[in-house]
Formats: structure tokens, sequence, C-alpha cells
DNA sequence: CGTCTATTTGAATGTACTCAAAAGCGGTGG
DNA sequence: CCACCGCTTTTGAGTACATTCAAATAGACG
């Protein structure tokens, strides 16, 4: 599992010297992980920030019986934890599934935390990254707020073509927030795909 | 209008010498606005991030057929911006409004650049903010995909009752994702407040 | 005081859900 | 390799939640 991917994902926002990649690197944990298998469970103390390297995770909300909300699914080179209790060191809200056979890179709380001190650089990279997540998390609130079930369902489509490949369509009707029975009639309305 | 509160806002995360606080103060722009004046259109280009010192604010975004969408509100000790098209300097998406007369410090992109540059112990600040901010919106994204608008309503009351006492409920309707006429009758139902 | 907007109420409608059952598909073991 | 099992997807009928439209009332502001 070559750590050329991350180090490109690191490189879009920061420089780093050879002393610092190395020490980054040092903090890694490369995993390898099977399809339905659960890198982090509901209740789980969320210990580790992960990064895909291959494969695609899907983090989902368990609510009352049993229905779950999916609230992010991630691909190669995205970053992916419970965020609130991965920072808090809180039991976790989320559960965290592999789709597919995936690789990935964990990264420890303690660890990021002696990254910042070490590499202060980290700091801005990070910063860019949860502004990222933070406009990402909006500009899906404001779909969910102004479009119907079908357009956003779309919108999906085009967003994320590669995890809508990987992912059943009870899935994606779980991230839209409608029921797999209603999102098969809209695709069958609009007979798309 | 003094400055305790934001440099208060700017300790609970990183600490600064008087030499770093001078010139972070130089670069706000403070301001005082009246109810109802608009501090950024949809269209025109978004330059600040603002820190709400005294007031209310709201971000919305204009949908199809005048429905309008609140993004956020912000009350004292809140930072506000169209993220997004401040970080990419482009025309906003959202309109930003003063719910009552407000006070509030600007801080100009170029100027936060400059501050990152300078003092990048504001990496970390903002950071911080955007975490909880990316935190914040995922935490709405779990509600809207698994509670009922009365839960979600009952909820917002509980998270945010500075906010509920100042906007009206026309507006948390259409935060909740939900009409005015609706929640009218959510309250009629549970005699909420 | 008069105007404008917000809120309430109610009736009719539509969007999305529940429940149920059948069909499809994928994985597993005999 | 085929047969079976379990889960996903489809389809349909009946229902519930939330919307639209309309009109009356209440509140806020100049």
């Amino acid at each position: 599992m070559n750590t050329e991917l991350i180090l490109a994902n690191i490189a879009k926002h920061i420089s780093l010297d050879k002393n610092e990649i190395d020490f980054f690197l040092s903090l890694l944990k490369p995993e390898e992980v099977s399809k339905k298998s659960v890198l982090l469970k509901e209740g789980q103390l969320c210990r580790d920030i992960n990064f895909v390297h291959h494969g695609t995770l899907r983090a989902f909300y368990m609510g009352k019986e049993a229905k779950e909300s999916t609230i992010m699914f991630a691909v190669a080179d995205w970053w992916i934890t419970d965020m609130y209790c991965f920072i808090n060191q809180k039991p976790a809200m989320l559960t965290i599934t592999a789709v597919e056979d995936s690789q990935l890179f964990r990264l420890r709380k303690e660890d990021l935390d002696r990254l910042y001190l070490q590499v202060p650089k980290f700091e801005r990279f990070f910063r860019i990254i949860m502004q990222n997540a933070y406009i990402r998390e909006q500009l899906r609130i404001i779909e969910n707020l102004s479009l119907s079930a079908e357009e956003r369902y779309t919108n999906f489509l085009s967003r994320y073509p590669k995890v809508a490949q990987q992912v059943t369509q009870k899935q994606i009707a779980s991230y839209l927030g409608i029921t797999p029975e209603f999102l098969s009639t809209l695709r069958a309305n609009k007979r798309i795909k």
C-alpha cells in the first residue's frame, strides 16, 4: 500500500520537507478492511481519522426503529471519521463500515495532536480540510431545504458518480432522506439510468 | 464598540501576545448595521467574514419562486459568512441580513490571508472554528434525516433559545425546512410555549 | 390610525411513507 | 455448478404528513 496518494492529498494544500514527510508517515497505520467490516461502531470510542486509499466507506446514524441515515460516503482520496466524537474523544454516534474491500490509513487523535505541535503546517492543512467539509455540508443542507427528492437524487448522481456505482439504492435513499421504495418509484417515473 | 468579546473568542483557542493582538485588531472593521439591512446580497462578491459583537444576523438561500431557506442564524460571539463564496471569492449564493440592530467586526479575505501568514496561530484558530462549524452542520443533517418536524422544532428551541427569541416563526420554519403554516399548526397541537 | 407582514385556521391536495407481496440478484454451501 | 437463502428492488394500495391556497386575525411600525 503505497503512500503516493495520501502525500499528494497533503501536497494539494501544504508542502513538506523530507523529515516532515517521514514523521507524518510514521504516524499512519495502513489497514486493509474487507467488505461489510465495521471500522467504528456506535458507542465505541472514535480514536482515528481515516484516509481512504482505495475502496468505499459509509458513515451512518442509527435512529429509532433501526432506521439508518447515511451521513457520508468516502471513496479514494477522502478523509472520514465521526468528527464530533473524534475531536472530543466521546463514544461514537456514527457507525462506519466498508461498502467494498478497502485500504486506508488511520491516524490516531493523539498522533494528530502531536503532528499539530511538531509540524504546525498541518493546522493549515486540516483548516482547509475542515473548511471544505463545512462548505460541503452546508451545500447539502441548502439542497435538502430547497430541492425535491428527485432533484437531490439527480444531483447526487452527477456529483458523486463513483459513489453511486458502488453503493446500493437503499444506501443512496438513506443519504437523501427518503425510503428505498420511494427512490425506486422516482427512478421508474423518470426512467433515470 | 469594544474588543473584549472578540478577543475572548480568540483566546478560547489560541493565545496572542500584545503585538499579535494589535495586528489582528488593525485588520478588523467595526460596523453597526440596523435591523433589516443587507450585509451580503446573493450575486455580490462575498469579501468578508463577520464576527457578531451584538445583535442577530441571518443567512438564507433564495430558491425558486421566492422560497427562502435559512441556512444559519448568528448571535453575539458567532462568526458568519457565505463560506463557499468567501473562500473562493465567488458571487454569493446566500443573502445575509440583520434580524435586529447589530454590531459586528468584519474581516476581509485578503486580510485574513495576511493574518495566516503573519500569525500562523490563526490557522489553528480557524481550523477549530471550521471544525466546529462542520460538526454543527453534520449534526443538523443527522437531525434533518432522522427526526420529525416537531422534534426538530423543540430541539431548535432548546439549542438556540436566544435565537428563538429574536427571529420570527416564519424564519424558524424556513430554517427547519417546513412552511410557516405547518409550524403554526405544530405549535397549536403541542401548545408549545 | 392605517398599512404591511406575520400568524392562525381550515379545506383540499400532493408528496412521501407504511405495509405487503413479488421479483431480482448475489453469495454460499452442498 | 446449481439451488437455496437473504437482502435489495420493484410495484401497488392505503395512509399520513406536510403543502398550497385562501381568508381571517393579530402584531409591528411608520
